[in-house]
DNA sequence: TTATACAAAATTGTTGACAATAATGAAATA
DNA sequence: TATTTCATTATTGTCAACAATTTTGTATAA
């Protein structure tokens, strides 16, 4: 069954937006590295569309900051630099900050006990050292964090900057584990 | 001479581009409204191009949360509710503070004398009431800012953000411009 | 009059084709 | 050998046509 006819059968998405999500996954999961180019005709080849809904997915995908776009060279897979990163950084951090003020004032218990088992699990993780684990707990931590702040856009933010960061983290070396789990127990 | 050679002519561009600055600006100012479709074809006549142009600029203003996209309906200018333009202010007022933070450690005299004549120009614009003025150079004074602090991704944001609060304000009545004002002063 | 059904028109979704540009590699030259 | 030139190939840029879907308007029935 192709991905087209598959769509259909759920919700009506177009195109382009599941594209999108699909090369977005693979620059994540690191299929495809900083620095290479998307490809639009072998793209389209391999998911078995038309270059169209490639070239719209990757305009959204600039916007959205995981890919550079050069005229009449295509698309690259953003290489994040060291600078980059640390402005990244601070910028989420800065977020995070808001984010945590925001949600002092409404959280509810259940979701401070939502909050609680993740810390724990990701407690766990760490000291296990199983670190695919602990980035995903801790992506969906953060990602909890902003929901129930409920703001929207700053939640889109920060997961931007997420995806931006993790782009940045698989060029260099994974470090600094233990750290980032203190901060959070601190909340 | 149309839109293309005209290009051509300066830095290589494609047309896409173009295409989405043109749209961001007719929606900034005004002459497309909250609420109205982006009709591809009638765009695309107007433009003198394809549709194919159009659409890649449209997925890229969805992204940067201009314009809001229904499958099979297309693309509408955003409507932005009270809450969520509440949203948009917690945000930004944060960002700018953490501009106002990270430029307090860095900023050169030269940057200082800028700032201070452009909260004189406004508040020339604001006591004449000159709304328009005011928020050209209130709009300049920020990006100033964020410009001056040297973090790309901050910049982008900030910027996304004004052009989202404009869609705001564009739907409700222009008020508190002396609030605003004052607020300048202080930094 | 109001509601429903349905054909016609308008609009978006997707594609394949062609044009323009950039990358590649081989031949010619220093 | 190293460099340059230039044809070849690969790739992106743009378009126009067709398919699918939604909207509109009209005729019909309650």
């Amino acid at each position: 069954m192709s991905i087209k006819t598959k769509i259909k059968l759920v919700t009506p998405k177009s195109l382009a937006s599941v594209v999108q999500a699909d090369i977005e996954r693979r620059i994540v999961d690191g299929r495809i590295a900083p620095g290479d180019r998307i490809n639009e005709y072998s793209m389209a080849a391999e998911m078995g569309v038309s270059r169209g809904p490639i070239r719209e997915a990757c305009r959204a995908l600039v916007k959205s900051g995981l890919l550079e776009f050069i005229v009449n060279r295509g698309c690259f897979v953003r290489e994040v630099s060291k600078k980059e990163a640390k402005d990244l950084y601070t910028l989420r951090a800065s977020l995070m900050k808001l984010a945590g003020e925001l949600l002092a004032t409404r959280i509810t218990d259940r979701e401070i006990k939502l909050l609680s088992e993740m810390v724990e699990e990701m407690t766990k993780a760490a000291l296990a050292e199983d670190f695919s684990n602990f980035y995903e707990i801790n992506r969906r931590f953060h990602d909890s964090i902003v929901t129930f702040v409920d703001n929207k856009r700053l939640r889109e933010i920060c997961n931007g900057l997420d995806k931006e960061l993790h782009l940045y983290r698989s060029q260099s070396i994974p470090a600094g584990l233990k750290d980032s789990d203190r901060e959070h127990k601190e909340i």
